[in-house]
DNA sequence: TAGATTGTTAATCGATTAACAATC
DNA sequence: TAGATTGTTAATCGATTAACAATC
């Protein structure tokens, strides 16, 4: 059975996985509250809630079972199947995720990416087939790919996310620093890396 | 004078002026509140409130005008001082970091940037001097930079991170997985990319 | 005036934290 | 037992939205 959850639970619910990925790997097999908070920068009852939340108990003297947990969160934030997703626009910003992305979730898999470029098209980018960007709505129909990830230059953003949409796509990740209204069936995740920094500063300024 | 504004409202200032530029270069002089949320997939009270928040005020015929409004959000969220940025490992993603912010924000500038590579130190990336990486410490303190960008491997996260700190950084921007930890006078902003995407797998799974 | 707009307070919603009972 | 831990509710904090007065 998997709970309703809120948005920011599941970012954590992530990081924890990683976390304790790594702490399995060396060796661990239980954790505690606490030490989950101080790898991650937050508190110990908020991570004891968020594992309340997705059902997992815990032993009193031995903290959490990391397999167990690790199964647990596994059941949450993944699908059964494998998700397809595409990325469009293979500029240093894509090719950089491509590169990161690739291996680091089995049920997420990059299959496809798209460029105008015919130098890029045609060829494997980081692991992942480039086809032409003209392709795009026919190949993400056929590949049954539900997620669309932007890194195309802003002036044309929205037109390739419109396609995404025609093309049957279920959540799209925007990074450019177009702002693009979907259907509201469609999941919009945005990241602005300008504003990121400007924020930053702000803070900055006011410390 | 200059309040004490929420977080999100930062974030959607910096936005805000986005798209204020984009208008005011197409000639346009005023903006209603519901046209700017539908710009930017927020609602027009929200704007108002932000709007609110800064101090601005605008007409009751002809909405806000654009000028006086770019000019009151960058007394916000412009420091008086350019703010020096300093970007470590050049990376893909670093890379992209470097080409898509030049140019950006004229309060904020990357001033330099590090790696370990012999073949990227010594020359211009996106136009910005690359200096090797043993050389941190000792070109932030003498050039009075306030802000890292970490774009390094994870592995080597924390050690550049206390590096950057030791030479008088204020802020840091983390674009590793790993997790880092700062003393409490210094602003720490992360992003995690495989956390966003794996977000939006969730939801995807769950509409 | 009627209609469209801004400005602002109060209500609601969502997320975090405090408090503490239960247990080994 | 004393001390350390988990699990959970209630309180608080922060952000958004509803409601509406004021104005052109």
């Amino acid at each position: 059975m998997i709970p309703n959850l809120p948005s920011k639970t599941i970012e954590r619910l992530s990081q924890y996985r990683r976390i304790l990925s790594s702490c399995k790997e060396q060796g661990k097999t239980h954790i505690y509250s606490h030490e989950l908070a101080s790898l991650l920068n937050n508190t110990a009852v908020q991570v004891r809630r968020d594992i309340m939340l997705i059902g997992h108990v815990g032993t009193l003297r031995k903290g959490y079972d990391i397999l167990e947990l690790l199964n647990r969160i596994g059941e949450i934030i993944d699908s059964e199947d494998v998700l397809k997703v595409a990325l469009v626009g293979v500029g240093k910003l894509g090719e950089a995720i491509l590169s990161y992305f690739t291996g680091k979730n089995t049920k997420i898999k990059i299959v496809a990416c798209f460029d105008v470029d015919p130098n890029k098209t045609g060829k494997e980018i980081g692991g992942i087939k480039c086809y032409p960007q003209y392709n795009l709505k026919e190949i993400t129909k056929r590949e049954n790919i539900s997620i669309g990830i932007l890194t195309v230059p802003n002036n044309v953003a929205s037109d390739v996310a419109n396609l995404l949409i025609e093309a049957g796509i279920k959540g799209i990740l925007n990074y450019t620093s177009t702002h693009i209204s979907v259907p509201e069936n469609i999941y919009l995740e945005k990241y602005d890396m300008v504003t990121s920094i400007e924020k930053v500063a702000y803070f900055v300024k006011h410390s």
